[in-house]
DNA sequence: TTTTCATATGTTAAAAAATTCATATGAAAA
DNA sequence: TTTTCATATGAATTTTTTAACATATGAAAA
């Protein structure tokens, strides 16, 4: 069995594990938004934002632009979010379910 | 904008981060193995192999049922495996497309 | 009921990721 | 062309994950 290209998904899922980089891509589904308004709906530093912004367009998920001294973010591929949206769905059976524990 | 679910996303996430989890499901996907021969499927250490299993297991990503002396697993929930799936088409998407760098 | 064998668990070491604070950059505004 | 301001980057620290080895468990087979 040839799984050579879950090496590439397991990346993904790793930017993807974060609540913060979620947060972000969620806020930026139907708006570009800056570092700095970014940096106060999630209520983290300035610098925080910045790296984990850095992560996302390292991989490909946000891109930027700049509009006056400000830099805008936005979603390089909305596909990403129905990735998301998928993993809501399944926790949201699991914890309905209640399959096992409790 | 509400994104306490994101949470439960990026736990899900977590679980799918790594490369020998995904392995595993995949693996998974259409028949129930023993640890011993996932052991070998993998080729890792059978400690190794059980220490993941528990962490998927205790997520309810797979179950178990005893046959002799053996531990089989099984997927939980095969949706599980849409949700690789489309990270996988993703990935594809990015690797083609080289949007950027390169 | 003793032994065997597959699997699970505990623990520690190593590696990777996240967080924080300080500082650098560099384009835009003055 | 100097200053300002938003953002990026660097580096040290802490936290989280992974990996490895040793050992415990416990059901099944003898």
């Amino acid at each position: 069995m040839n799984t050579n290209y879950l090496k590439e998904a397991s990346q993904i899922f790793k930017l993807l594990s974060n609540e913060i980089r979620l947060k972000m891509l969620v806020n930026l589904e139907d708006k570009d938004i800056n570092v700095n308004e970014l940096s106060k709906i999630l209520n983290l530093e300035q610098s925080a934002v910045s790296h984990q912004l850095s992560i996302l367009k390292q991989h490909q998920l946000v891109d930027t632009n700049r509009v006056g001294k400000s830099i805008y973010y936005r979603l390089d591929d909305p596909h990403i979010l129905d990735i998301v949206n998928e993993a809501v769905q399944h926790s949201s059976h699991v914890i309905r379910g209640k399959k096992h524990g409790e």
